[in-house]
DNA sequence: GGGTACATGTAATCAGTTACATGATTTA
DNA sequence: TAAATCATGTAACTGATTACATGTACCC
């Protein structure tokens, strides 16, 4: 897939380099790697290799400097010039445009769950999936919790409040989901719980 | 990239290539491109060759029966072959690991600004999403508010009640985000929206 | 009957992944 | 000093996109 999008230069990845380089520079690939993992690889993944191939290429753009040690491990050490520096502040400001993409499987199962599906698969999904929710929630909570000491900038605090709000908003609708669900089975019949009629679809809303 | 899952044998595109022809059999890709428009493009793209692209793999795999058209348009029609069939929905019962991605671009931007960013852009940044986000969610309600007369499975109402719940939680978030930042500015200084120092972390949470 | 939008593809390109490989550092 | 883990890359592959191309139906 490109994620290179509409009249930007770059692709994400490259952006995301930038910007992280601007966080800590100099800084080599693996450095990138590990900060990509503490924080947005939560809700966007990048493999390791895009972030050791995204700086080259930046640095032959002129965007990034790069200086190789000659000593011992011959790390890269890149750091931004300023002409990346003048392309990250331009793409920050840009607020047009966003598409988001909510690249969610169980969502995209719920879509094509059609009268081909058993009704217990659409609780089995549901709950599941309230299962995963509620394990991020926690997991986001206590990252919060434990977040006082960094001094970090308060818009990654805010990111992670996103999180927040959006695990307890998946969470809430999967529970709703799955509860709706048992009922209609509870009603279906008296007691198995995954059966293969179909439940009378009625008023779901 | 790959959306080639874990253990799974097929992508992504294919498996909602199968799930669609399931719904709409028999059918053109044209078919599945305008469905996907309706249903799945508003949380998950796919460009239109990658449904001209899978069918024929699938047919070629034994998923998809594959018949042309001999006369005017020589459309191909698809349909599921058993294989094909049982293939979904063994996808379908799947309930386990199903990692999600929400690549949001302005979230990437909020946990990328930092100390070199000026203050006004996180404003504009959240202001700018509020909207956006309002917008979906009245598309998505009204959606929803003539979604009746369709005889359509309630999975997929379910589906847009999903995104009903993120666009709110995104809307609130944002919103909440703005306000937040309009008061910083305000009191910072009484004016110059563009400062160097550092806002009070202080109690975000 | 000429233009415009709809419909149906093919082919080249490319971003990003998977697979591979090895050097350096820590630990037992 | 051996094993294990951390760190740093390269190269091949591929899924999916962008760009291109053309046929068909509808509209004025």
């Amino acid at each position: 897939m490109s994620t290179r999008d509409g009249g930007s230069a770059y692709t994400t990845v490259e952006y995301l380099t930038l910007g992280l380089v601007a966080w800590l520079e100099p800084c080599t690939s693996y450095d990138l790697k590990r900060e990509v993992e503490r924080t947005v690889s939560h809700f966007w993944t990048f493999s390791h290799t895009a972030l050791y191939q995204a700086p080259p290429q930046l640095a032959a753009a002129g965007l990034l400097l790069e200086e190789q040690e000659d000593t011992g491990r011959r790390r890269r050490l890149y750091r931004l010039t300023p002409e990346g520096r003048a392309e990250l502040l331009a793409w920050l400001e840009e607020t047009s445009a966003h598409p988001i993409e909510l690249r969610d499987l169980a969502l995209l199962k719920l879509v094509l769950l059609g009268p081909h599906a058993s009704p217990g698969q659409t609780y089995a999904l549901a709950n599941s999936q309230a299962d995963y929710h509620a394990r991020r929630l926690e997991e986001f909570k206590e990252l919060a919790a434990r977040y006082r000491p960094e001094p970090a900038h308060p818009t990654r605090l805010a990111a992670l409040r996103f999180g927040i709000k959006w695990e307890e908003a998946a969470l809430e609708f999967w529970t709703e989901l799955a509860r709706d669900e048992a009922d209609n089975l509870q009603a279906g019949t008296g007691s198995t719980p995954r059966r293969d009629t179909n439940l009378s679809d009625g008023e779901l809303v």
